[in-house]
RNA sequence: UGGCCCAUGGUGUAACUGGCAACACGUCUGGUUUUGGUCCAGAAGAGUCUAGGUUCGAGCCCUAGUGGGCCAACCA
């Protein structure tokens, strides 16, 4: 038994009391079986947290296994970028597995069971099945080919699983009872005839298994002590504990089954089918893309493994419903990149101000540091000029006291450089400001130690030399979906809720420094947010994805 | 013939065999700061869905109710 802890969840109190009964520490295993027919999302690095987590806390092995029992949905693209994405999380399984590995032994088990008696070939379509099956009110009608003899069952699975049988001609039932309370208990499908090509198997295999006869039979198979699942899956356990049984001798381990509730994350969808719709219509440009919540897109718009870690593991797992805030998602990367991005003076919607004191055609090297959070990140150099952009939001010609910018009149410091005073706007004809003309006080340089720099002024602002500086395409992302459950709607599609302006493209104007970026480069842009290079960047167009803004973010951009 | 699961600040979780409801996010103050960030200090915000019961004592146990969820794919 581990050492006593301040706080355990429910999933981790079942594996303590489990350890001070029957367990020893050493047979725990666990699992995470993902569907190779999708891309994984943020719901599953929950899921994946869990099982991984687990492994970790318990130094238990963690099998990684695929649950490819229907040809018709899995590919192996699927099955490479579920590797890639829990790899990049920084997970590491201890076998890799299929369940598509088990199909001799599961038929042999099947074979058995149609021996003894306990499972039946049946003839009728899935529609006179399905009627016959009942409902959760009215108890199922038992199947006109329930009683035929092994001979003939065992004939008939032959035929199936030779390739005799068509699709849809013949299923494999479980022989339980079809006047359950549950409903998977009323003679469940084992297996159905389908003549598809498998992307592990080929065409070896004419009949396939059903998850639930697949299930449990590979936790036994792989000895995994705790399978734990989503809650829907709460009525299978029952069927999962009955095929359990029809295998399981006492000197093997017996696995079980535990469910936990799925985490919704707000302002997204999760389900593959809406996923695709925002694909397919055009409203995201592909399964990466930086908003959609699968862990290939969080990874582009700039989240990093820890951050989605330190998410799932904050934000725990319980039994109840359940819609997390992704202010949480939020708060995790910002904590993380906080430490580590850069910083990086770049301005997104530029604005050109003209220091009339300052000498024309001169540039100044100023040294500014890379990252106030860690000294060991050093200082750099930024070019400084008479004229510069600055933020169209950092000026206003009038402002009352709570803004803390350049208005006209008053002192404000440009990061790292001197301390300017707003003298006069140049507009056009249409009173569009164009130019903002200011002055500095040349005793005012950064770190200069004398008084006029160390006086303080009400603010702070970031600009960029324009002469030196280096244009960039920026992508500034905001949530999806401007409802927090988009999807629970009675009566309106979660395509009414898309939010029309989550992608804005702006150039932005960096310090020079930046064209030597890698894509998959972390910065912070100083006052604005947390960015990252776009796997599109190219030497000549660097291009740029806003993950997060910094919190309180004054900027409306 | 229906069965099962769940219910704790705005959000997500804690509270070991019943013993002063805690943590994180968010919100709001104040301080530091050449980022309206970070950091530091502090505050507000629930009395645990309701009604009974057991008990010296109930968020925790029991009963009933209410509310939410799951189950009728040859999907997983």
């Amino acid at each position: 038994m581990s050492e006593p802890k301040d706080s355990l969840n429910f999933i981790e109190h079942i594996i303590e009391d489990d350890l001070s009964e029957d367990y020893s520490k050493k047979s725990l295993r666990f699992r995470f079986p993902p569907e190779p027919n999708g891309y994984l999302h943020i719901g599953h690095a929950s899921a994946i947290n869990l099982n991984f987590g687990l492994g970790l806390k318990y130094d238990a092995p963690v099998n990684l296994r695929f649950d490819d029992t229907n040809p018709t949905k899995e590919e192996q693209e699927f099955v490479d970028a579920i590797k890639k994405d829990i790899t990049w999380l920084g997970y590491e399984w201890d076998t890799e597995c299929y369940a598509s590995d088990y199909f001799q032994q599961l038929y042999d088990w099947a074979l058995a069971l149609v021996k003894n008696g306990k499972a039946y070939v049946d003839s009728q379509t899935s529609e006179e099945i399905a009627k016959q099956k009942g409902t959760p009110n009215v108890h199922g009608t038992e199947s006109p080919f329930r009683n035929r003899t092994v001979e003939e069952n065992l004939d008939l699975f032959d035929k199936m699983k030779n390739g005799d049988a068509g699709e849809g001609s013949y299923v494999l039932r479980a022989k339980i009872n079809m006047a359950s309370p549950n409903m998977l208990m009323r003679d469940p499908v084992m297996y159905r005839v389908l003549h598809k090509h498998h992307h592990r198997t080929g065409t070896d295999w004419k009949i396939f298994p059903m998850y639930d006869w697949t299930h449990g039979e590979s936790d036994y198979i792989e000895q995994v002590s705790h399978s734990f699942c989503t809650l829907e899956f709460l009525p299978h356990r029952e069927l999962y504990d009955w095929f359990l049984d029809q295998v399981h001798t006492e000197d093997k381990l017996r696995p079980k089954q535990r469910e936990f509730a799925r985490r919704n994350l707000s302002h997204t969808v999760v389900s593959k089918r809406k996923l695709a719709r925002l694909v397919e219509d055009g409203v995201v440009n592909g399964w990466d893309d930086p908003r959609m919540p699968t862990i290939s897109g969080l990874r582009r718009r700039g989240y990093t493994p820890v951050s989605i870690r330190n998410f799932a593991e904050s934000i725990g797992v319980g039994k109840r419903e359940n819609l997390i805030d992704v202010s949480h998602l939020e708060y995790n990367v910002r904590e993380d990149l906080n430490k580590k991005a850069p910083r990086v003076m770049v301005v997104l919607k530029p604005i050109k101000l003209v220091i009339t004191n300052y000498p024309e055609g001169e540039t100044e090297w100023l040294t500014t540091e890379n990252n106030p959070e860690d000294e060991a990140a050093g200082s750099r150099e930024v070019p400084f000029s008479r004229e510069l952009y600055i933020e169209q939001d950092d000026f206003k010609e009038e402002a009352n006291r709570k803004f803390f910018r350049l208005t006209l009149g008053k002192e404000v410091r440009l990061k790292s450089a001197y301390i300017i005073k707003g003298e006069s706007v140049v507009k056009d004809d249409e009173g569009n400001i164009t130019e903002i003309r200011c002055s500095y006080d040349p005793n005012s340089k950064s770190g200069s130690g004398n008084e006029a720099s160390m006086r303080k002024v009400k603010g702070t602002l970031h600009w960029v030399s324009i002469k030196e500086s280096l244009p960039v395409e920026v992508r500034l992302y905001d949530r999806l979906f401007t409802d927090a459950s988009p999807d629970t709607h009675k009566d309106k599609d979660f395509m009414e809720f898309v939010n029309p302006n989550s992608l804005e493209v702006v150039t932005a104007y960096a310090e020079p420094g930046i064209k030597e970026v890698s894509k998959g480069d972390h910065f912070q842009f100083q006052r604005l947010g947390y960015f990252v290079v776009d796997p599109d960047s190219t030497s000549n167009n660097i291009v740029f994805n806003r993950t997060v803004p910094l919190r309180n973010s004054w900027t409306k951009i």
